[in-house]
DNA sequence: CTTGATTGTGCAAGCGATTGCACAACCGGG
DNA sequence: CCCGGTTGTGCAATCGCTTGCACAATCAAG
């Protein structure tokens, strides 16, 4: 050994070499030992941890990843647009949830959007580059060119929300809340409160989710013989001013409705102050319900009644399934679940 | 190199002995061409990019980060109860801002809280194994032993806002914005338009940021040769519903004040709404201020004046501050600002 | 008291990159 | 035509850890 080529200047770091000339064995027993392989005696076992831990000694991360192929590391995938979703909360509360759960698992979570702001993909970096153990992927309509590569690479993948894309193409593990019901509950607790009469306000540019709340909003109608009056449907943006306006244009209509139905609590926020303006009151003469039960609900008056998804309950299942993966036990089977949402009934219905 | 020794299923990876072997050079001009070493031909240096670009080459980033011992990665601390500051989304979007400004510097970046789920220093844990290359605390107390591990590895840190402990007795960056200006201006405002009697909600265990907005709150008054009458200064903890309950409580004394001034938009929104529902008019018998600029004030009626904190903005700094030190720019000083907040006038006030 | 199985450790190659130094090829000036 | 000075590449060691295999020591059975 040439120390003379190495002049970089030596790590502070105590490595498995530090730990195997104190004790007076070789690196392997040591790196045995701190992995609690078997083949160590109890002693020498015991008598290796106790010093590393009395130097403080923690693995290298990279040189064990580059060892074992394995990096301890999992990617968050999310929405490019998680700026402007991060105002509803419900996905930053999911995303906490996420890192919590994986943090008592021992896995590093690292957040990205699909897209790099330099264009590339960062799923291909991530996979690529920095090897991560498994993907989460969240509510991402991901790249066609990743999924050649996450497949490639033979790695697993859990899904926390529809995507627009790829989705029955691939048969991917989910845990998925269930939005047809929810849209469901929601409407029937209005046709229960405010009569036949209720208007609904979905997403322009709608995904599959949006698209099944609606679902729900029409089978609600169906399982009573009704059907929606297709003028009280309306679609605009996820946000508080889009519905306030829309809401404020239809007033009149609405003055005929008993209910209202917004598929985003922050629609909801915006319809029903729209109303509160146009004279409507609520929910005396018009009902309001929302979807995904924020803080803010609790903050507005009248309270907003609302749609709840269990995000901690998905966030548990999907980091408990994605660590069965990553132990081998993922028993070659998919795991698909739909999780019932629950209504939350405050003063707007 | 004897084969059979290493059984472990080959890779599908592209490495760059790969390249070498297929554009007929050796590894380390590779590596060179990749890095755009001035000591390769510009042909060579083409011809493998090129040839590398053909095959998806991505480098490794354990080896990588083995040799050179950077990971590339920085760590992002956060308070231990972050869930609870979910509600407030002010350091969500913080977050958000982070993360994406070290994303155009090319670094990942993974959020973790001082300590971990088993009580180890999560910290010490991201410093020993995964080498990170740089630390960004947010608000965050970190442990004194993990002071000793930063600064015993020379990791760069950099606060982006006030800690209750260790403050003075480091030299550290920082990018704060101004608590003691926010204070003032928006006590001034009240003082301005609801005349001498200006309330204030502060937090029952006040951090150093929150103790500077209460001494803007008093130096605003001693600029007009007033004091706070101290019966009008409240301590509750950082929610809608303490700072509703005590509003409610106090509401009698609170007829007499003509403004009031919460230390944060959460417990502005809890009190406005107790105001109302005591029959004291915002804006018209009590003008109200809140803290921080978070998007739900704009959603309730009266829509809320708040001190807005300029994030972005700090983030930016501290991103860009962190890319300096770590390419060595750092200039050896120490680099501190304080960041103007912007009063933001809505309805309340 | 041999012999074959069992245990516990060590050796050394390998993971995929970086990099100090050696060295061959080419250059122009005397 | 010889020589010191660039330029461009390659060699091989190194980062810190894992792991297949070899091998010495111990043990139970014949």
């Amino acid at each position: 050994m040439c120390k003379r080529l190495h002049n970089r200047e030596r790590s502070i770091a105590v490595t498995t070499r530090d730990i195997a000339r104190l004790a007076g064995v070789s690196v392997s027993t040591v790196s045995r030992s701190l992995n609690d392989n078997p083949r160590i005696s109890v002693e020498t076992r015991e008598r290796i941890k106790r010093l590393a831990s009395e130097l403080d000694f923690e693995f290298d991360a990279s040189a064990r990843s580059l060892s074992t192929r394995r990096s301890g590391t999992v990617a968050l995938v999310c929405p490019d647009f998680l700026d402007r979703f991060a105002n509803t909360l419900y996905l930053n509360l999911l995303i906490y949830d996420i890192r919590e759960n994986l943090a008592a698992l021992g896995l590093d979570c690292i957040v990205i959007e699909a897209a790099a702001p330099n264009g590339q993909s960062n799923v291909r970096r991530l996979v690529l580059q920095r090897k991560v153990d498994g993907i989460i992927l969240l509510l991402a309509s991901t790249l066609a060119e990743d999924w050649d590569i996450i497949k490639k690479h033979g790695i697993p993948v859990i899904q926390v929300h529809y995507m627009p894309t790829y989705f029955d193409a691939e048969r991917l593990d989910y845990y998925f809340t269930d939005n047809i019901q929810g849209g469901f509950m929601a409407t029937e607790a209005l046709l229960d409160a405010g009569g036949e009469r209720i208007a609904c306000v979905t997403l322009a540019h709608a995904n599959p989710e949006m698209k099944d709340r609606e679902r729900g909003y029409r089978e609600a109608h169906k399982a009573r013989g009704l059907h929606p009056d297709e003028r009280l449907v309306f679609a605009v943006s996820n946000s508080f001013d889009e519905a306030y306006e829309c809401v404020t244009r239809n007033a009149t209509l609405l003055r005929t409705a008993g209910g209202l139905f917004a598929f985003t609590d922050i629609m909801a926020l915006g319809a029903m102050r729209a109303l509160a303006d146009a004279g409507i009151r609520v929910p005396e003469e018009c009902k309001v319900v929302g979807y995904d039960d924020i803080e803010i609900g609790t903050y507005v008056k009248p309270t907003l009644t609302s749609v709840h998804q269990p995000r901690e309950e998905v966030a548990r299942l999907a980091c408990e399934r994605l660590a069965a993966l990553l132990s081998g036990k993922g028993g070659g089977g998919v795991e698909q679940r739909l999780i019932p949402p629950v209504l939350v009934r405050r003063e707007s219905c």
